[in-house]
DNA sequence: CACTAATAATTATTATGCCAACAGATTTAT
DNA sequence: ATAAATCTGTTGGCATAATAATTATTAGTG
């Protein structure tokens, strides 16, 4: 396989990712909806799985738990959602929307599916099957199990110590 | 068209673009390449033009103005490239590779080419054409042109002044 | 029961992305 | 020739991302 072939598929993933975000942001931002693209995917997700504590919803929407620490400490102060205590672990809290997230999620949801087809304009059903099932190759072959991980650092012990 | 059906698209690139680049900069950080994947994509491009300023820079490499500023300060902090003022603009500078710079580009690149192929495993040329043309599409579904961002602007005038 | 492991969440640090605002240099228009 | 507009690059503010380190709590083991 030539490799010099492949080499920008990072860049026009990256540029594309952002530009989808970019887009979305403006969108919201005309209308008027004080959220950002990463906070309204929690409040989605949230729509839908409202018994959560932080650790599963960082797996289900794939963010770090610091980011997610941080998306849900702004949405708590925006008032869309609120942690409470886990009544059997100390350590951890479930994650809820408000009723006045509740509010927003379905105020929005309508526009928020009207921004998501702008992209797909031109593109087929067909085209949305090749994308999903290329990009979740890509996604398997670079998901690292913890034995890779550590095979990967044993292969080059730290060079500067 | 189904709404639904595409629900996911913006997380999925998303997700797989953040892959792409945490796993190239695992094995980059498992070489003990002292780079980061934003940066090399400016010292890959330098190394082909080397003549340029920071916004035809900004331009190649799809990074805006104050992201390609900071990434400059950082490649000329490590040695890598350095700032020449332009002979007839005292505006710009033009930016280059410095021989350090050029070394660490030769030494690294074969490494790079290998991390680019992992991505692609069990997908074919056809799946790369199918990609780009995808990605691409969408991209110029969502890059606005100036009129566009009046338009939306205008339809939707400040509201909370 | 005490000591250690592991887990949940947070904080700190560094880098990037985007927006807005700015300063200085240069071009254009009057 | 001078004022206005534009261009080039920088800085500050806020949000996100990856990693490491820290705190608090729980679980596991002898």
């Amino acid at each position: 396989m030539p490799t010099d072939l492949f080499s920008t598929y990072g860049d026009l993933l990256d540029r594309t990712a952002r530009k989808v975000k970019q887009y979305a942001q403006r969108r919201f931002n005309a209308e008027n909806y004080d959220i950002t693209v990463d906070q309204w995917l929690i409040l989605r997700n949230l729509n839908q799985n409202n018994d959560l504590n932080q650790s599963q919803l960082a797996e289900i929407t794939e963010k770090d738990h610091p980011t997610l620490t941080r998306i849900i400490d702004l949405l708590c102060k925006k008032g869309l959602t609120e942690r409470r205590i886990h009544p059997a672990d100390r350590r951890s809290f479930t994650i809820h929307l408000t009723e006045l997230g509740k509010h927003h999620v379905a105020e929005w949801s309508p526009k928020m599916a009207e921004i998501r087809m702008k992209a797909w304009e031109n593109l087929t059903e067909e085209d949305y099957k090749s994308l999903k099932r290329i990009l979740d190759t890509i996604y398997s072959n670079l998901d690292l199990k913890v034995e890779d991980e550590l095979r990967i650092k044993n292969l080059h012990p730290i060079a500067d110590s």
